[in-house]
DNA sequence: GAATTAATTGAACGTTCGTTTTATTAAGTC
DNA sequence: GACTTAATAAAACGAACGTTCAATTAATTC
C-alpha cells in the first residue's frame, strides 16, 4: 500500500476512503479490467460476421488489447491467486464469459462447415493460451510490430481450426483502438 | 519462511544451514526444476527421430511433465519475477534452451519439407504457450485424461506446423515417466 | 565413551506490512 | 465569510516478515 501510495503521490491512508482494504482495491482493479475487456470486444465484434472473419478479428483484438493494457493483464493473471474465494469466483466467471465469446465463434464456424475442429473446448483454450502468451515475450523494439505479430497469430489460429478459407489478403493491420497505454516490464 | 518451515515440520532457522537466504532457496528450487526438466526431455527425446514424431513426442512430454510436476511449474512461472536479476537471467537462459529444443524440431521439419511454417520463432512460442496453458484448466477428474488431452494437443501442434503427415494411428497415450507427483491447486 | 562436529531449536532483532486514529487542510454550501 | 462536509496527512498500532544468535540435541569420530 505504501508503494502504491508513493506511485500515486499520496499517503497510504488516503486509499482507505475509497476502498475498505487492500483486497477490495485489488478486486476493483481486476473487475474494472474485465469489464473494459468485455466491453471493448463487444464493441469491436459488431463489425464482423462470417466465422473466419470473426475469429481473425478476435485474435487481432486479443493481441492488441493485451499488449496495450499490459499492466492490467499482468495483474489479472498474476494476482488471481491473491483474491478471496468469492472475488476470485467472480473474476473467473468474467473470464469464462470472454472465453465463451471465442468458443461461440468456433461453434458457428463448425456449424457452417467453415472450420474443422476435433474438440472445441480445447481449441478455444489453445487459442486463448497461445495469443495471451504473446505478452510474455513481446517487446516493442523487436523485429515485428504488434500488428504483424497479430497477423501471424491469425494465420496460426485459422490453421488450428482447420479453416477452409485461409485469408491471405491484407485485411490485417487494422488498428484496434483501446487506448494509448504501452509499457514493458 | 515460517509457512515453509511449518510444511516441512521444522523451525524457520533450520533452513539457513542449507541456504543463506530466501532468495537462494527460491533460486535453487527453480534451478533444480529446470535441470530436471531438461534432463527428462533429453532422455525422452532419444527414442524419436523423424520431425513429426519428435514434435508429437515433445508435446506429449511437455504436457505430461507439466501436469505431473505442477507445483514446480507453478513456482517456475509465478515466481520468476521474485528472482534477483542475475538469478532470473540464469533461469531464463535454461528456459530458452528448452524452447530451442522445440525450435530445432521445427527447423528440421521445415528443412525436410515435412512442415510448412511461416515464422518458426512465433510457432515455437505458440506451441509452448498453448501446451503450458493446459496447466491452467486441467483437473484430474475432468472428462479427459492427461494422455487424451496430450493427443489432442499433438493434433493441434501438427496442424500449427502444417505437418504433411497428420498421424491418426494410436501411437498416442504412450506413458512418459516423470514420477508420481500429481496435485491440483 | 568422551570429544568433536553437525543439525536443530527457541527466542529475539529490526523492518515492513495492512490498517486505524486523530489532526489538518480543502471544497462546497448558505 | 462562517459552517458543514470531504479529502488528505501524520503518526501510531499490532502482526508478520526475513534473519540472527545463543543454547541444545543428535550424529559422528577416535
Amino acid at each position: 500500500m505504501r508503494h502504491l501510495a508513493d506511485e500515486v503521490g499520496v499517503q497510504p491512508a488516503a486509499f482507505y476512503r475509497y476502498y475498505p482494504n487492500k483486497q477490495e482495491l485489488l478486486f476493483a482493479l481486476m473487475h474494472d479490467h474485465m469489464d473494459r475487456l468485455l466491453d471493448a470486444w463487444a464493441y469491436e465484434s459488431r463489425k464482423v460476421h462470417a466465422p473466419f472473419e470473426r475469429l481473425a478479428a478476435f485474435i487481432r483484438f486479443h493481441i492488441h488489447y493485451h499488449i496495450e493494457r499490459r499492466d492490467d493483464v499482468h495483474i489479472g493473471n498474476m494476482e488471481l491467486r491473491s483474491l478471496a474465494p468469492d472475488n476470485r469466483a467472480f473474476i473467473v466467471e468474467l473470464r469464462a464469459r470472454y472465453e465463451n465469446s471465442l468458443r461461440d465463434i468456433l461453434d458457428d464456424g463448425l456449424a457452417a462447415r467453415e472450420f474443422m475442429i476435433e474438440d472445441i473446448a480445447l481449441t478455444t483454450r489453445a487459442i486463448i493460451a497461445m495469443t495471451t502468451g504473446v505478452n510474455v515475450w513481446f517487446r516493442a523494439d523487436d523485429r515485428l510490430t504488434v500488428a504483424e505479430v497479430a497477423e501471424k497469430y491469425v494465420q496460426m489460429g485459422l490453421r488450428l481450426v482447420g479453416a477452409k478459407k485461409i485469408e491471405t489478403a491484407k485485411t490485417g493491420g487494422r488498428n484496434v483502438s483501446v487506448g494509448p497505454k504501452i509499457r514493458t516490464f
